[in-house]
DNA sequence: GAATAAACGAGACGGTACGTCTCGTCTTATG
DNA sequence: CATAAGACGAGACGTACCGTCTCGTTTATTC
């Protein structure tokens, strides 16, 4: 569970002592992000965030866990930016949109960083899980949204289960990310979004 | 480019001098096996795989460049009893049968392997393409195989990409595989199925 | 050149961060004679030296650059107790005197160091240059004071070369230590300052 | 104790199978002279003395125990050149030369060479022990002659121990061989011949 | 304005895996 | 059956990164 002072909600009587540095903090974030640029995530060292900040590491080990937490916590800094979900009246142009912009999204940093969390995921189920909690959870949320109002105006067959028509969505956009076995575009992201309305039959 | 063992194609003019141990080789793809059926890879060490096979760590690099590497052939090479691909007359039923099978495969130890090696692509490019070339693109080759008996047999809509829709089967499955954020069995094997061949509207 | 501990020059405003470890560096120095005493220094190893000091690896290459510099901090720490160069009026006797207690020292442990340091030094230009800076040439000092004052008393004849005369008397003992093709003991030094005095012929 | 080929004595009756090369001897004692030349002992590998040679690692372990002998074999083989004993009718004259003769072979390969032989000693008994038999025996026999020759003449006081003096003469030489604390010519070497024999009162 | 308390920089440290190297042995096919 | 080619086990090497620790310094709150 990340410790990241993002999360920090403030409490009025401040304790003595110094106060902890935001400006440190930015730093770090903003250091990981720089490093996460040039290299994968085992290639960002503690080390360089520390030197590239000017930030010590024993900083940097008090208030995250480790650096997989620290590049979790950029890369949600990083993006707030809030990807705001589409609402056209039509379930298919809404699902068109925002598949491209994640397609776009995934295309460029952003979705370097993300195959670095599914990676490292793999030998820290506790990250995983974090990961999951911290980004997947709120993106699959605003999905959902679309989803119900397509249900609701008819658009969408009813009886459906929703978490599978998403993972077949954006399942392969993400196995296409991860294996890079073929490409990623607008042009796949409607091809994949009109099958899937229109079946293959 | 892997020089494994399992890629010897034997000219019958055999060179001079001591033979390469085929019995080190399985031992070291023994060993590594069972490593990973308990640790992920990163924590597999090359000196356990010595260890635990009996062969020395210089023998291990002279004949492989990495872990990653022997891992992915000690994979391969338990990996031959052939998941068959079945033809039953209906692509829906080859697929939904098909599908089946491979989610029990990544249930199960086959499935942390694959895990594992695609975490490890996202930090080696290199190794990335040669899983591939070496695993996923025979895997798809079977697949489209089921494809094209049922685009013939007239069950599949003609004009579509099969590499996107092969995609919009095995991609759900790989996501939660590798996302874990929701359930993989039968069930939603079927259902995955289902969907793609009806479409959702 | 040895960054070895033993060279620190205390400048009274510390430097910031942790203070490097006095008991890691004894540890070190000490183990690192206890080992010498069993073996030679090729059979010393780095992992040894870290094991039975309690000190890493890692520590002890960034203090060290081989450990061969590290045997030789340790042979001088453990020689502090300074010889005392003897001063009896008579330049023989100084001379018998000394020669007799170099060759105690030098059948003890201290000699096998010693022939440890001329062999590495074989193989290493650079140590071997260290070793007659830090060793010899602080032993040879004070052998030039004794000559310096055989001279002055006319003792000595005047005119010649003291280097010379110097390897005279040392030379052979070094050498049967080395080679060990003779005895070497209190009488054997005794005549060898003998005769180096009175001539041969 | 070397089985190495120069000992080797030919009986007429040819055993059966294949020869013993005595090219291959030959060509392992060439390749190890011209590898010395450009490195020392330790830097000289088994490998690299096959490689030069061609002929194979296993061929040279099994007429040489280790690397050091076959360097001392290929040292000795090349110093067939007797160095002859002068016999000049004057002791001081006879290792005047001879000493100048010696200062001159050591300050070349030759002198490399010894001193590998000595540092090699000095973590293998056994090997210096060989060296002391094949090497400086012979060397310090010759010198015996002479000296017995110049107590015969009355040149030099009888009563002295001959080994200690032929070590007062050659020590000094080989103390500044292997330590380089001092020059090593011509001049030096009368002056140590010389300084023994009127001594220093 | 002192005392106290926390955060911070610098950087030393133990631990652990890495991939390389050399040694000396062993195995196989060839001459 | 001696040899070349070369695979092999053993084990040390020196490097890298991790996460912890110990300093002395800085910044705030409390007495």
């Amino acid at each position: 569970m990340s410790l990241g002072p993002a999360q920090a909600e403030l409490p009025p009587p401040r304790r003595p002592g110094r106060q902890r540095s935001l400006a440190a903090q930015a730093a770090v974030l903003d250091a990981t992000c720089r490093l996460m640029e040039h290299t994968c995530l085992r290639g960002v060292t503690t080390e360089a965030i520390a030197q590239l900040s000017g930030v010590s590491k024993a900083t940097i080990y008090k208030w995250w866990p480790n650096k997989a937490q620290v590049a979790l916590d950029a890369f949600l800094a990083s993006m707030d930016r809030d990807v705001p979900t589409p609402d056209t009246g039509s379930a298919l142009a809404d699902f068109t949109a925002q598949l491209k912009s994640v397609v776009g999204f995934y295309t460029g940093p952003g979705g370097r960083a993300f195959c670095q969390f599914i990676a490292e995921g793999q030998s820290d189920p506790a990250f995983l899980a974090l990961f999951r909690e911290r980004f997947l959870q709120s993106r699959r949320q605003e999905a959902r949204g679309m989803w119900r109002r397509g249900v609701a105006r008819g658009e969408i067959r009813a009886g459906l289960d929703s978490e599978i028509v998403l993972d077949l969505i954006y399942g392969p956009v993400i196995f296409r990310l991860l294996a890079g076995h073929g490409p990623l575009d607008d042009r796949e992201a409607e091809a994949i979004v009109a099958t899937v309305f229109s079946g293959i039959r």
